[in-house]
DNA sequence: GCAGATCTGTTATACTATAACAGCTTTGCT
DNA sequence: AGCAAAGCTGTTATAGTATAACAGATCTGC
């Protein structure tokens, strides 16, 4: 519930803790977290922050493990499609997912000041959304929540 | 609260309600309703569904408006700005307002069988997304709250 | 009527994403 | 091991979405 993010943490922990839970996943579920897959995965991890397809596509150019669109699309879609990590449709850009391994209903907060992005976890099925969609008869299997503002830190430097 | 739209409706009233409540609210605030951007809200009331930006400008184009998309973009900027269309983030698509005058926090119920979009008016700051936000200080400016799944119609045929 | 602001038309280009096909690798089975 | 099916990768080409920049037209307030 508590929306991480917009505060400093060690990293290298992040990222050894998401891939280890992916590849975690991945084995449970009969799934292959192959060489590409993994490093995009690594990549966001490591940038911890929203990054567009052709930035990821960029890095593994420059790391001889792909050149062309489809080879970012292919993994992101794989990692996307099993909650490794999140497409922000406002962006058109991509985010390791904070809380690797948990069935999970996403909502992002976007600051607009440092383009900083904080996953929140909701409960599913809890809010006014799913209650308007449950009065009009509408069955939601996939929900985008996205908010866009000032996080505490830029909120202070505007006010100030 | 109701989120209308997967019903069939007197539409040509929808229209000329539509077009109506733009230029009132225009007049108000000193806005120009010019004819391009006039007609775009008409083409997305007659139309009544969610139109990509090279839709809305092929119609442009048949009628002599504008053929560049910058013409398009520019109608779509000033409808959507000012609360008389919205954009769909993850159709890439803009839709009418169905309620164009009041303040509102608009969400959107996107049936993936028949290609509808209801919109839903929630009040805002009411819900979990403004508690994650306001738990982290986070001040909210614009919200994306867009459900994916299926309408009454369309689940009742999938189940048959 | 004039100055400033705003809107339109146009060219060019940037950014985002997918179709399609050939070849490789892994997996599961015998 | 040998084989077939499924899944992954590499590549070319192309589709789809959006904006920068500048010149000219129109509207607005004075
Ligand atoms: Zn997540
Ligand atoms: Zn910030
Ligand atoms: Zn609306
Ligand atoms: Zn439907």
């Amino acid at each position: 519930m508590s929306a991480i993010g917009f505060h400093p943490h060690n990293h290298d922990s992040c990222i050894k803790t998401g891939v280890s839970a992916a590849a975690k996943t991945c084995t449970a579920q009969g799934l292959q977290l192959t060489e590409v897959r993994r490093r995009v995965l690594e990549i966001l991890l490591e940038r911890h922050r929203a990054l567009g397809a052709y930035d990821i596509l960029e890095v593994l150019r420059s790391e001889g493990l792909g050149s062309q669109p489809p080879v970012a699309y292919r993994a992101l879609d794989f990692l996307t499609k099993h909650g490794f990590a999140h497409k922000i449709e406002r962006l058109n850009k991509f985010i390791a997912c904070s809380d690797i391994g948990g069935d999970h209903t996403p909502a992002f907060l976007i600051c607009t000041g440092c383009n900083q992005v904080a996953e929140a976890h909701l409960e599913a099925g809890t809010g006014r959304l799913s209650k308007a969609a449950a009065a009009a008869g509408f069955t939601i299997e996939r929900a985008v929540l996205e908010a866009e503002g000032l996080c505490e830190t830029c909120r202070g430097q505007t006010a100030a």
